[in-house]
DNA sequence: TACTAAGTGTATTTTTGTGTATGCAAAACT
DNA sequence: AGTTTTGCATACACAAAAATACACTTAGTA
C-alpha cells in the first residue's frame, strides 16, 4: 500500500490518459494509448497501465459493461497554497437518471477552489458543437457548471431538451423561456420553452482545450 | 553542503542538458548527450552525468522502475504530438509598445511545448541585477515568462514600474500590492504599489545562463 | 456463424546505464 | 633528461529495463 514513485513515462502516460479523457470523455483503449504515446506495440501501452493500477493510479473498471480502467483523480498540487476539489466530469448525460449517478461519471480532476467555491456542487461537461462559440465555448471545450434548479436572466445554463444536454444562454420573458444561441453559426435557432423545464445547472467557467 | 566548482566541461554539458529539455521537454539519454557534446563513447557523457550529481546539480531518478538522471522538475504537458514552439525573446520592454511588437523581438527560441502549453501567451525575458538571486534567478538568466495580466499572491511576476521591466515576488495585502526582491543584496528594497496595476506575465520556469 | 475490437501472455529485440580495460597527452614528480 | 601520476576520452561488454512482434482469449455485434 506504500503509493510508490511515479516514473517519467508513467506520468507522461498520465497526462496523455486525461488528455483523452477531456477530448473524448472516456479511457483511451490500449491501442489508442498505444497511438498518443508513439508505440508500436500494444502491450507496451498495457505495461504502463499495469504499472498505473498496480500503484492505485488507475482501477479497473467493475464487471458491468466496459472493462477499462477509469481514472483517479490524484492530482499533485502545484503550488501548497493551492487547495484544489475533485469535480466529476460526466459523459453523456443521461435523461431520467440522477445527473450524478455514478454511471455518468467518466472521471474526476481537481479543480481549484478558487473556480469551485466549497458550497454547492458541480460537475463538468464537455460540450459539443459550435452553438456558443460567440461566448468563447468551442467544440470540445469543458465547462464547469454549478448544479442549481434556478438562473437568472442572462444566465448560461445547462439544460436537457430532447434527451440531449444543451449549454444556452437563458432568457426569461414574461411568458416563456427561451434558451438563445450565440453562435456565428446561423443554423442555430432559440428554443421556446415552457415556462417551467428543468435546469440542470449554470456555467461557472469555460475551460478551453 | 559541500557544492563545489562546476568545470567548464560541466557548465557546458549543463548548457546542452537545459537545451535538450526546452527543446524535448525531458532529460537526454546517455547516448544523446553524447552525441550532443561530441563524445564517441557513452561513458563520456555518463561520468559528467555522475559528476554533476555528485554535486547535486542533477539527481538520480528514485528507486523502482528507471534509473535516469533527472533534472528538476520539469513541467506539466498535454498534447503529445506537438513537440516545440517559438516563443519570442523580448529584449528591453518599451513601455508603450505592445509588448509582443516585432521591434521587441530579438529572436525566437523553441521550447518545448511540456514547458510552454498551448493556451497561452509566452516570452522569454533576459534578466538584469541580482534583485532576485535568491529564487535562483541570477544575472543575465533568461525566464521563461507567460502574459497575463493576473497574478496571485506569491507569484513571481514581470511587472513594469517606471519604464524598467523588473521581475518580484508578488505580494497581495489588503489595500495594497507589494512588489518584495528576493535578494542577499540588502540595497533592493519593496516596492509598494496600487491595488491595481498593469502585471506583465508570470515567471513559469528559469534558464540559467 | 463469422468478424471485429479489446486486453493480455510469451518470446525477442532494442535501448540504456554502467563497469572494466586501454590509450594518450599534459602535468608533476625524481 | 626520464618517470610517474593524473585527468580524460575511447572501446567494448554486460545486465536490466523498455519496447516490439506475434499470437491468443474474450466479449460484443451483425
Amino acid at each position: 500500500m506504500p503509493n510508490s514513485q511515479i516514473s517519467n513515462k508513467e506520468m507522461e502516460a498520465l497526462r496523455v490518459i486525461r488528455s483523452h479523457l477531456m477530448k473524448y470523455g472516456k479511457m483511451p483503449s490500449v491501442r489508442e494509448l498505444m497511438k498518443e504515446l508513439n508505440y508500436k506495440s500494444p502491450r507496451s501501452a498495457a505495461v504502463v497501465i499495469q504499472k498505473l493500477t498496480d500503484k492505485n493510479i488507475l482501477e479497473k473498471k467493475k464487471g458491468g459493461g466496459i472493462r477499462l480502467a477509469q481514472y483517479e483523480a490524484s492530482e499533485v498540487s502545484d503550488n501548497p497554497q493551492e487547495q484544489t476539489i475533485k469535480i466529476p466530469l460526466l459523459g453523456a448525460v443521461a435523461c431520467g437518471l440522477p445527473i450524478f449517478a455514478e454511471e455518468n461519471i467518466e472521471a474526476e480532476i481537481a479543480v481549484s477552489t478558487k473556480v469551485a467555491h466549497h458550497p454547492g456542487k458541480y460537475y463538468l461537461l464537455k460540450t459539443q458543437g459550435d452553438s456558443m462559440n460567440l461566448q468563447g465555448i468551442n467544440d470540445g471545450d469543458l465547462v464547469l457548471v454549478k448544479y442549481q434548479n434556478h438562473a437568472e436572466n442572462g444566465d448560461m445554463v445547462v439544460a436537457l431538451i430532447d434527451n440531449e444536454v444543451t449549454v444556452k444562454e437563458l432568457k426569461i420573458n414574461k411568458d416563456n423561456v427561451v434558451l438563445l444561441p450565440r453562435s456565428s453559426n446561423k443554423l442555430h435557432t432559440p428554443i421556446i420553452l415552457s415556462r417551467d423545464f428543468a435546469i440542470q445547472g449554470v456555467v461557472v467557467s469555460v475551460i478551453p482545450m
